[in-house]
DNA sequence: AATGAATGAGACTTCATTCAT
DNA sequence: CATGAATGAAGTCTCATTCAT
């Protein structure tokens, strides 16, 4: 398994130097995120942020050279914060299945608390397609290397590979748009375990489990 | 399962009483379908349609009243076509697993060719939300109804449900999105059968194939 | 008292030859008609007009020039409208105070039935600033030959002149504004009353009626 | 008679915070008050508002939200001075015919001086009616007024009322209109009088002069 | 650092008028 | 005569970004 790189100083917006500073840049991502989640990358306006934040509107260009750059750096912030939120949820100690199951069961869990997280990432496919593929295909080598290290101890078959990967990361995409962003309507370990199960021995009767 | 009604004669824009005007608008809807491919929703203006069309600026809204009208005719249109082209893949005699080899399989060919369809339907869970969720509800209805047909043949196993739908949904969705809108270096055959050994058996090992 | 001549062949529009031109030309006026009134002049269309005429667009075209043309034709016939009813309501036998008085009365009753009037009249006065000085430069000199006549018979003071009629012409289209077009609260006789006791002794005290 | 609280700051647009902002806001106002006299409401348009105030378009969006605001604002300043002007023309010690006298002299003089004010109210009735009826309404309470004291001083008839203070606001109109607006070839003084005159002892002959 | 006014390109949309059928 | 599609100038308004204070 990879070691992550510990994850470089987020460079949110240029640095600043003071408290004060540091401060209002805070002001201006979470204004931003909020934003941008309720009504979309088009709509938000770099007035709107700032309105939000209570700054003024010349102190956005203090810390972001423009609307791009601060959605940029939202993006990769999410994407970091799903990321760590699964690494938080699996142990060494978990079968393969079981990781998978955790890995879910945290990206949903996250997915219901910040619905935002859906509409931000995946606009990125349009406003900013270098985050957006970035995103995925982060999240799908990270995927993948828990794929082959399931093969390597015998719990997954071992032709498993890249497409693997993609497949289940729609899977899960999908569940998460589905019952946690547009509806609340089933707990998420019943919808991760539909996952699992699929995983587990697909949609086929007859594979009884083991 | 209920049949489906023939599709109404799709309502794209105002109905032209001559034959000029049937051509005119036809040359609209084909200038927007690629407008709002190469560049997306936003980026696409109606000067860039109408100039792509070869027609006055005026013209469009004699058709359209806005280009939210038009996309959303858009968006119908592929989301029909789609749908389409899967069902015309699959016939009676398959099985279960077969036609949902088939219907994947015809998707991806579609997405292939055309991956604008990609970047219309997807942009339109921000540019025209409504359509959006209308798309992808009718497509997961439509497979949960096959996935319950193959329940009762007794080749599905018969607790499958809306999740399960939600579940392959996404997985031909990003399977479309990675092997045949952003690279061709794989063949549908060989992609398709990874999603329907998933389905079969899932991804564990020791669950023998038949 | 002046002769008037008598009234040109109102030319509304060009003259249609046929049957169904004389039909399609009055359906356009009133269609016309109509739409200024609720609308005014710039909220009026042509589309509007031959939408709620029941004719082609191109139809209008036929038989008027311009938006223009068609309004200067309707503000030429209000204005004939009007005069012809305070003329139908005078006779020679009255006193030039019961003249004044059922001249008004008359112009009240029109306004009341047709209150469309005052918006086609006033708005002229920014949509061809020429009919409407027209308008009321006649209806001034025509009140002004009144008044002369009044002063040789002895009835009224030998100083009247221009001023005399703009006052009480602009009394009398405030009095119908007021209480004929913006509400119906008054008989319009009373109204006409307060107008006449005006004219014959001012509001001072102390004026005994004869 | 109610003393009238002191004008509220008009709230001419937004209110700019810097001195620079005044000095703008300023500019598009007049330039405003020029146009709309010149080319009237709907010929005048926010570009040619702008070029006249020689700021940039977006500047005009910085106080004002759309023409008709900036429109209203102007009717109401308009209003605002009219009737300033005439307070200021009348003091306590005038017999009630002198107070008309002298207000309707104010009222001729400003309207000689800023023929526009014409323009601008009298197309109130056609682009804002809300403050075109406010205008004449206010006008006609704040001289039904005067009239009432007149009456209760013996000077004015006791029957006066609404009638007659709408009757006499539509003469002072339309003299001004008349022989103020439109042409400069009677004195004020002169066409006052005529004016004074009626109210006295109306146009009939044989009330002598006291 | 913060403020908020200024800028102007560019988007959408309307509609009077022309024209081909 | 009637029809309705086509045209394009002109208008309103938005907003990311720059700049003076």
């Amino acid at each position: 398994m990879s070691t992550d790189p510990p994850p470089a100083p987020p460079a949110l917006g240029k640095v600043p130097r003071t408290e004060r500073g540091r401060r209002t840049l805070r002001k201006l991502l979470d204004a931003a995120a909020g934003e941008f989640a309720e009504k979309g990358f088009h709509e938000t306006s770099i007035t709107g942020i700032t309105k939000r934040a209570g700054t003024a509107l010349g102190s956005f260009y203090t810390y972001f050279d423009s609307k791009d750059e601060i959605f940029q750096a939202l993006v990769s912030d999410m994407s970091d914060r799903v990321r760590q939120r699964a690494m938080q949820s699996i142990s060494a100690d978990m079968t393969s299945l079981e990781t998978e199951h955790a890995a879910l069961s945290a990206f949903l869990h996250f997915a219901r608390e910040h619905k935002e997280i859906y509409r931000i990432i995946d606009e990125a496919e349009f406003a900013d397609p270098e985050s957006y593929r970035k995103h995925y295909e982060t999240t799908a080598q990270r995927m993948l290397g828990r794929l082959r290290a399931g093969a390597e101890s015998g719990e997954f078959r071992d032709d498993v590979e890249e497409a693997h990967a993609w497949a289940i990361m729609g899977m899960n995409v999908f569940l998460g748009l589905r019952f946690c962003v547009w509806s609340d309507d089933r707990t998420i370990d019943d919808v991760a375990e539909v996952a699992a199960r699929i995983l587990e021995r697909g949609i086929t009767a007859g594979n009884e489990p083991r």
